[in-house]
DNA sequence: GCGATGACAGATTTCAATATCTGTCATCAC
DNA sequence: GTGATGACAGATATTGAAATCTGTCATCGC
C-alpha cells in the first residue's frame, strides 16, 4: 500500500537483501521483508514458496554479482598468465574488501552461504570455468604448459589452492597484515607449476 | 576422593578432553572436570587460573598430538618429492579420519580452535616447518628448484594452497566422493610448482 | 479472473524468573 | 606449610509461558 508499483521477485529480492542487512541473518523474517515493502507476508509467499527459497534466491543474486565482476578479468586482453594472476588478485580483493568493509555484512552472507551449499557449488562451477577459460588460452598461447586433457582438473586445484584466499570461511585472515605476501607466494606458486 | 592419586595438571587435561567429548564446548563446565575427577573444581583453579587457560591447554595438548604423528613422515627416508607428499597425504588422512570418524568431536574442536588462534598459529608454524625441512632437503638432493632464499615463504605458501585439505573449517567437504581426486589435483600442481 | 489480504494452526523465538557456573578466598585436614 | 575444600558474589545459562513467525487458504477488491 506504500507504493503503487507491482510487488515482483526482484522489488522482493532487494528489500529482503535490506532487511538481512539491517537485522541480521538471525533476526530477518519474511514478516519484516513485507512491512519494509508495505505488502502482507502472504504476498511474499505469492513470489517465493517458503522462506529458505527466497534466501537462497538472495544467495544466488549475491554470488552472480561477484561472477559478473569478475567476467571482465576474465575476458581481458593480454598474456594468460598475466590475466591469471590479475582475476586471482581481483578475486582476493574484491573479497578483502566487502570482508574488511562490512564485516557484519560478510557474516550475514557467510550463514546464507552455509544454508544453500547447492548454490554455493554452482557459484563454484563458475568460478572454475572462468579459469579454465584462463588456462585454455594460456595453453593456446604456449604460456602453460599443463597438459590440456588435465585443464578442468587443474582449473580447480588452482581454485582449491588459493581457496584460503577467497573462501568466506577464511575472511578473519585476510585483515592480517602479511596476508597480501601470503597470497602472492600462493599465485607465484601456481604460476610456476602451470609454467613448468 | 574417588581415588587416592595426586591431581596433577595432566590428570585434568585428560578428565577435560573426556568431559569436552561427551557434553560438548557448549555445555562442558569446570564443575563437571571437578566431579569426573572426584575433586572441588577450587581444586582444578588450583592448576589452572581460568576456564579459557584450561580450554586452552586442552587444545594445545590436541594439536600437539598432530605435530608428532606427522613427524615419522617429514624424517621418513627416500627423495624429498616423495617424502611431501606422503607428509601431506598423511595430514590430509589423519584430518579426514578424524572428521569422518566422530564429526561431534571434531566440531567440538574446531570450536576450541576458534577460541585460540594464537595456539593455532605456533601449531601451524610447527607444520609449516616440517614441510620446510623437507623443500630443504629437496633442494639439497637436487629435486626440487625452488630457490633457497625462498624456502621459508614457499613453505608456507605450500600449507596455505592445501588449506582446504587440512583446515577443519573445511571438514565437511572432506567427505564428498571427489574429495581425495582433489587433493591429488593440488598435490600435483604443488609438485610441478617445485620442480620447475 | 487475478493478485493481494489477513485469520489461523503449528512451529519457533523471546523474555524474565530461576538455577547453575566461574573465580575467589577464608578455612580446614594432614 | 601445603594442598584441598566449599560458601559466596557476580556472570552466564536454562526453562517454560507468552509472543511472534511460517506457511496455508478462504475471501476480498479491482
Amino acid at each position: 500500500m506504500a507504493t503503487t508499483e507491482t510487488l515482483t521477485a526482484e522489488r522482493i529480492l532487494e528489500a529482503t537483501e535490506e532487511v538481512l542487512r539491517r537485522y541480521g541473518p538471525a533476526k530477518a523474517t519474511v514478516v519484516d521483508v513485507a512491512r519494509a515493502l508495505g505488502v502482507s507476508h502472504g504476498s511474499v509467499y505469492r513470489h517465493f514458496r517458503t522462506k529458505a527459497a527466497l534466501r537462497e534466491a538472495v544467495t544466488e543474486r549475491w554470488l552472480r554479482r561477484t561472477i559478473d565482476a569478475l567476467r571482465p578479468y576474465a575476458d581481458a586482453p593480454g598474456p594468460a598468465d598475466e590475466r591469471l594472476t590479475g582475476w586471482l588478485t581481483a578475486l582476493f580483493a574484491l573479497k578483502r574488501e566487502k570482508a574488511g568493509g562490512d564485516p557484519e555484512l560478510m557474516a550475514t552472507f557467510q550463514v546464507l552461504i552455509g544454508e544453500n551449499s547447492a548454490v554455493v557449488d554452482r557459484h563454484e562451477d563458475h568460478l572454475v570455468e572462468q579459469i579454465a577459460g584462463i588456462l585454455a588460452a594460456g595453453h593456446r598461447e604456449g604460456v602453460f604448459t599443463v597438459p590440456e586433457a588435465d585443464l578442468p582438473a587443474t582449473a580447480r586445484a588452482v581454485f582449491h589452492a588459493t581457496d584460503r584466499f577467497h573462501n568466506p570461511a577464511h575472511s578473519a585472515e585476510w585483515s592480517a597484515p602479511d596476508s597480501g605476501a601470503a597470497f602472492a607466494a600462493v599465485v607465484t606458486l601456481v604460476q610456476r607449476a602451470l609454467k613448468a
